[in-house]
DNA sequence: AACCTATATTTTAAGCTTAAAATGTTTTCC
DNA sequence: GGAAAACATTTTAAGCTTAAAATATAGGTT
C-alpha cells in the first residue's frame, strides 16, 4: 500500500509535533502561504514573460517612482542585498528596461529608474500579474482581507522590533 | 534634504498605487511578513550552527518520522525541487547527520532518516529556532494567532486550487 | 592637509534553487 | 514477453542570493 496516493496537503507543516508551541505553527503557516504564491506567481512570470520575480519586483519598485531611486533605497525596499541589486541593475540595463545613471552632487551614488521600454514592458506584465493574485488571494470576503491585514501589520510590527 | 533619515517601515508595500487591488496590497503584506521572520531565522542559524535554512527544514522534516522518508516525499513536504532535495542530502550525509540507503522493495527510491548525530544536533538547534519564533510572534495574543491560522488555512486552500 | 570613519556601490566566492536532461527502474498495456 | 509510459532520483546549466572584501567617495576631526 503506497503512502500520499491521495491529495493531501503536504507542506512545511508537516513537520509539526503535536505540542509544538502555537508561534511555531503560525510561521510555518505564513511560510507555506507565502511560498505557494510565490512559486506560482514565479512560474506564471517565466511561462509568460520569460522573466523573474526579482526583475519584476525591481521594475515594479520603479514603476511608481518617476524620479528613480538610487541603488541603496532599492535595496532597502526590495530587502535583498545590495550585491543582489547590483546583479539585477546591469542585467535590466542591458535589456533596455532600466536607466542607470550617476547623480552630480554624489559621485557615490547612481540612480535607476524606467525607460519608455521598461514602463510599456513593465505595464504588460503588472496587469496580468494581478489577475494572478487575484486568482489566489481573491476569494476572500473583504472582511476577512481586512482582518488579514490587520493581524499581519502586527506580525510585520513585532517581527521588526525583535532585531 | 536626503531621504530615509527617519526609521520608516522601507519594504515591498512601498510599491503599491493608491487604487491598486486589495489582493495585491495583501500579497505584499504577506511576503513582506515572511521575508522578515525567513531572513532573521537564516542570519541566526548561520551565526549560533553555522547552518542554513533548508538545512535546518531538511532535519525537521525526518526528526519526526523515525522510519523516514523518501527523497520524493521530502521535494513535496519542502516544496522544492527534487534536485534541491538530492543535494542537500547529499550534504547532510557526508555531515553524517542523515543516512540515505535503498529500500529492497524498489531499487529507483532511497529513503532519508536522521543519524543518531543527526538527531541530537537537531535538537539543540531546534530548541533555539522556537525561540527565535516565539521572540517574532510570541506577542500576538492567543485569539489573534487563532484568528491568524484560520484566515490563513483559507488563504492556503484558495492558493492551492488555483493551479 | 592628513587621517579616520561612514557611506554607496560593485565584485567575488560560495551556496541555494530551479527546469530540463539524463539515468535507471517499475508499471501498464497490448 | 516486449514496447511504451510513468516514476524516482541525480546531474547539469543557469540564474538568484548572500556575506564579505574591494573600490571609491564623502564628511568630520585635529
Amino acid at each position: 500500500m503506497a503512502s500520499n496516493t491521495k491529495s493531501v496537503a503536504v507542506d512545511h507543516e508537516t513537520r509539526l509535533h503535536e505540542d509544538d508551541h502555537h508561534s511555531l505553527k503560525l510561521w510555518l503557516r505564513l511560510l507555506t502561504c507565502s511560498s505557494l504564491i510565490e512559486t506560482e506567481l514565479r512560474s506564471a512570470l517565466r511561462e509568460t514573460f520569460n522573466t523573474t520575480l526579482p526583475r519584476f519586483d525591481f521594475l515594479a519598485q520603479l514603476e511608481r517612482v518617476p524620479d528613480g531611486l538610487t541603488m541603496g533605497a532599492l535595496s532597502k525596499r526590495m530587502m535583498v542585498s545590495g550585491g543582489n541589486i547590483s546583479g539585477i541593475a546591469t542585467q535590466l540595463v542591458k535589456e533596455g528596461l532600466v536607466d542607470r545613471s550617476p547623480v552630480p552632487d554624489n559621485r557615490r551614488t547612481f540612480i535607476v529608474k524606467l525607460t519608455a521600454k521598461g514602463k510599456r514592458t513593465f505595464r504588460k506584465m503588472a496587469q496580468e500579474h494581478e489577475g494572478w493574485v487575484i486568482g489566489m488571494l481573491g476569494h476572500l470576503e473583504s472582511d476577512e482581507a481586512g482582518q488579514l491585514m490587520t493581524l499581519l501589520a502586527r506580525v510585520k510590527r513585532g517581527a521588526l522590533v525583535e532585531d
